[in-house]
DNA sequence: ACTCATTGTTGTAGTATGCAATACTTCGCA
DNA sequence: TGCGAAGTATTGCATACTACAACAATGAGT
């Protein structure tokens, strides 16, 4: 009877790292599929970078830099070709002339929109196949095991660290 | 009190996703410190073609490729790199002088023996700062996700889509 | 005005990735 | 047996992501 003792025993934890792991997987083949259905115009760092200004708003390139995790090099040369693309716009700073503000684009925001939505579709897909008693507890279930992680919820925290 | 109906609202799908995210951040994060602290010499591509190998035994380039969804001609190219670091060894195979057999040195195997000890030490470690009631539920929970989403459990699957 | 920190870009380099072309090997069939 | 088709790996070429270091332009404080 391994399960009845208040501390975790190795089948415990090898029994939640594999449900970790798999469905780890899902949702990474999830954000996969959902990135190219955008088509072959955008790379998986540069909708990080999309979505990054879509929820902050107008950016300085040090700072888009940073919640990427990036250097300012590269953030630099990763705007230069989105610029090109046509979903960022680059314009000085009306305050300080060595500033430039990055924002989105028309086109840009509709990208993030469309990766989005058919994100929230296939969850929601997926959630809706669960069994009742799974799907209401899912949501407690991985709030606590993120807040055991130190992981802030998704609605309060910064998205640098969007998912994947 | 939406909560109460059989059929999924909008509040359910939203309150999925995010917890679905958050978790996913929390995730993705385990899994980069896992590798960084395999030190600087492993690239997560890489180590992804490190867990295949070590799961699949030798391998021929083209099968590499295959399992880890890139070309060939990716797949020689990151051979070449782990030769050199000497983490991978490459054979001609004993049957067929077109075919060149891969396979992880004694190296190789202690990089992924490394990483994945970390990587499920700090699993269980989240796990057990979890209420004993969500720990309980986390395996069936995760499971019946990843079952709605089709994807097999972890123990039974081909590692090829091994965790990031 | 001079110095120094801030901000962005460019040079250089290595990894990841794909498509197309090439070289070598094996197999099947005439 | 010999020739063409298919399999297998590599290389050439192109693009993206990434970092570090050097540099240029600007702004702030003394």
């Amino acid at each position: 009877m391994p399960r009845s003792s208040p501390a975790l025993d190795a089948t415990d934890v090898d029994a939640v790292t594999d449900a970790v792991l798999t469905a780890s997987r899902l949702l990474v083949a999830v954000s996969a599929r959902s990135i190219a259905a955008a088509g072959d115009t955008i790379t998986l760092p540069q909708f990080r970078l999309l979505v990054v200004l879509q929820t902050r708003g107008p950016l300085k390139h040090a700072d888009l830099a940073e919640l990427l995790q990036v250097t300012p090099s590269t953030a630099s040369r990763m705007v230069d070709r989105l610029v090109t693309v046509g979903v960022v716009d680059r314009q000085h700073s009306t305050v300080s002339r060595r500033e430039i503000v990055l924002a989105l684009t028309p086109d840009g925001r509709k990208v993030v929109r469309q990766v989005t939505a058919r994100r929230r579709k296939e969850i929601a897909k997926i959630v809706s196949r669960m069994p009742d008693e799974a799907r209401h507890g899912l949501v407690d279930v991985l709030t606590a095991f993120a807040e055991a992680g130190g992981e802030p919820p998704a609605s309060a925290v910064a998205p640098e660290a969007v998912w994947t």
